[in-house]
DNA sequence: GTGGTCTAGACCACG
DNA sequence: GTGGTCTAGACCACA
């Protein structure tokens, strides 16, 4: 299966499918280009109903990483090859990175070991392919 | 005033206070044994309702960053200088730095342009005091 | 009642919902920081679920034309003196009104009588107040 | 090739083969007497299902821009000097263009700069012939 | 077959 | 009291 997710989370199912499907395409098992499954059939997969999945896929679409179209369903529409962020996404991520760096260092968490996860995290995602010519 | 809050923010007011206060905490604003204000009174200066700071009181206390005397009202009950996390801290919290990493990179933002930002807001928080003797 | 759509129609009614408020901001009717109805009360008054007045809320929210807070319900967040439109937004709007005059021209109405009616609509709309200093 | 069309967008495929027709007569690239290319040959060029086609050519013929026989395929019945709109056009056209400027108002658009473009658009399209005697 | 819309109702989170 | 989430199922639009 694709993606699991934990129904008794606090973080609501249609997040989680977000940040699996993000997580994937980082990870490199989806490209663009990838289809994702149909809304029934993610739905019935997970055991949840579509219209979640529904709201998860819409998410994504407004957050420009996939695109949707009634006869192919969902294909992902960016991943690390597809060029440079736009101007106000560091806006918007550096803080959320603030607060999570944040509560790391609050908990003690030594800052050279924040940096030697992070670096891991990175190392761990699919290598960045050329942009296509 | 020491923390600022967005009421139109789809982050909930008292996330935003836990996040405001770690935040402080980690600049050095704030450290172990530093008061914070009393409920009623960062209410009335945010203009919310006290209710809701309690909330954000009470998280904190379950994160164990804080402590709530009757007497004393809350306090700082520890810094980066208080000793390493708990074993189950990293669990929780790297998946959550995956998921914001994922997300840069599907944007695609270099990943050496999110490593100098990990390290720009690390150095911007406050050089670790000594542990106390 | 401040708005009323057509069930019969075959444009949706999250969709007339999102036009007759639009329209009632550009009539003056509404103005920025004018609250709407809760979702569930304009459910009511339209009897209609609760549902789609809460996704033509989304839309409007998302196109920045109201913003949504736990406490106070939907507000309007710009009307015509809020400053001048994003880069992107007459990208977007101008194909659509080539279109809808491609039509008018076609059955064939006078470029003079669109011109016409264009200024009387123009007219109809609340005048511009000077933006707040 | 006559149109283009973008098969990601949300409007229906159909509908824009119908806007790029309708905006094609107001162009003068097609006129009364103009054959469209059959159904299949534009099918193929687009690379989608005929069927589509179909729907949106019987969607023109029933807002009366073009008739269809067996023998000679699709033929533009009517452009801008085809003679005045019917009495019903108008009715249905003009709260289309008061929610299409509603919009641009609410955007912050100057209703100088929206005239300015609805006379642009205008312009753009073909030279009204004299009806022809 | 695909996704989109609307209805209906339960439950929760927030303030 | 407000909006948000999830479930469930019917029906429609599109290709």
């Amino acid at each position: 299966m694709l993606l699991t997710i934990d129904l008794d989370s606090d973080v609501p199912i249609y997040q989680q499918i977000r940040d699996r499907v993000v997580e994937a395409i980082a990870d490199g098992e989806l490209r663009e280009g990838s289809a994702l499954p149909s809304t029934r059939q993610l739905a019935a997969d997970l055991a949840i109903n579509f219209h979640t999945v529904n709201k998860a896929y819409d998410l994504l679409r407004r957050q420009n990483v996939i695109r949707i179209n009634r006869k192919s369903g969902a294909v992902v529409r960016r991943d690390a090859a597809s060029g440079p962020p736009g101007p106000g996404f560091a806006d918007d991520w550096e803080p959320r990175l603030r607060t999570l760096f944040a509560e790391a260092a609050v908990h003690g968490m030594d800052p050279q070991e924040v940096l030697r996860r992070s670096a891991g995290v990175l190392d761990s995602f699919a290598p960045r392919r050329e942009t296509p010519v």
